[in-house]
DNA sequence: CCATAACCGAACACTCTGTTCGGAAGTGAA
DNA sequence: TTCACTTCCGAACAGAGTGTTCGGTTATGG
């Protein structure tokens, strides 16, 4: 049992990862079809359903690194220092910082993706401070939801802006909010 | 040319528009299929593409009503005192509030729509205070999606909390941010 | 070298879409 | 009530996309 797999495998699979992300960033996820992309990727049709069940599946696929990747960062960021948080707004920047560093992937991913990778940081980062005076799952959903529309219009804009610029707006914005949430 | 129109096509629109959203309610729009629609509003097809160039058309005037009503108390709101604005957050309150007296619409309005909505209403009262610190888009799309965010997930959950004390959420998790903006 | 696993591609059955057209039926005005 | 007009029906059709099957071909790793 290879713990790496067969170097096929491998590469239909990036060839088609690849496709995908680049058929969406041209055309939007709703007009790109199977067809197309295993004619970009010059795969076969059997074997792309041999490695994912439809085109959904594949889509899921491609993000799975990169959510993987944000959240090693974030956990990195609270293990470093077990006492309190440095900067609440820190993790934000790491999110901004991330997106920026993988421009032409977060330019694909969804709005529903994007909002669930999100959301789940968010819910762990808040629940480490359970003052709260709402329930966590109202403020996890609109921190999440604010940043997420924050974070689309941002690429879609093309990055107007710098990381650490939109960062401070954002710490702006939810001075107040953030503030009840984790001023001791 | 008469005002209103035939009967048959009021019969015929309304009962494609309520199958519509009963469907999207039960199974979620991507799962609703032009026959699903057919079949519960008992239309023929010929007659249905008479009426709407497609499924989104349809899924689209569903909602026009509502948004024009919508826009029509938030209007209201700000026409009836020529002066200051009497509480930054009662518009939000106003949604909440609409919302709350069309569950069933609300329920079947995706994220997309509601937050092409929200954004409208939102830049517009926005642009009335326009002594910002921050690039109104950013400002804009921060409130509007946070508040679309909190406004899906009330919806979904079937309204656990009535719609003032929301109001009352969204004023603590907004204190700093719309601070800032509205304050003189 | 060779057993194995992966790939290919054509063909197939299926679902959904959007259009066409002649005939049936409802509607509003006279 | 009559009647010209509009709308509705439904079957049929072409086209696009999906997901599966299967026998033959090719690359891989031991």
């Amino acid at each position: 049992m290879a713990a790496v797999e067969d170097r096929r495998v491998r590469r239909t699979r990036a060839a088609l990862r690849q496709a995908m992300v680049e058929l969406v960033v041209e055309r939007g996820y709703d007009r790109v079809t199977v067809r197309d992309v295993l004619d970009r990727a010059d795969i076969g049709r059997s074997t792309f359903y041999a490695h994912y069940r439809d085109k959904d599946a594949l889509f899921a696929s491609c993000f799975e690194d990169l959510r993987e990747g944000l959240q090693r960062e974030m956990a990195l960021l609270e293990g470093g220092r077990g006492g309190g948080p440095a900067d609440p707004i820190k993790p934000i920047s790491v999110i901004f910082e991330h997106a920026h560093r993988h421009p032409q992937i977060y330019r694909a991913v969804g709005t529903t993706h994007l909002h669930q990778m999100i959301f789940e940081v968010m819910r762990d980062h808040l629940c480490t401070h359970d003052d709260l005076r709402l329930p966590v799952d109202v403020a996890a959903e609109y921190h999440a939801s604010a940043l997420v529309g924050i974070l689309g219009w941002w690429v879609r804009a093309g990055f107007p802006h710098g990381p650490a610029e939109m960062a401070r707006m954002i710490r702006e914005l939810t001075a107040g909010g953030l503030g009840h949430v984790t001023a001791p």
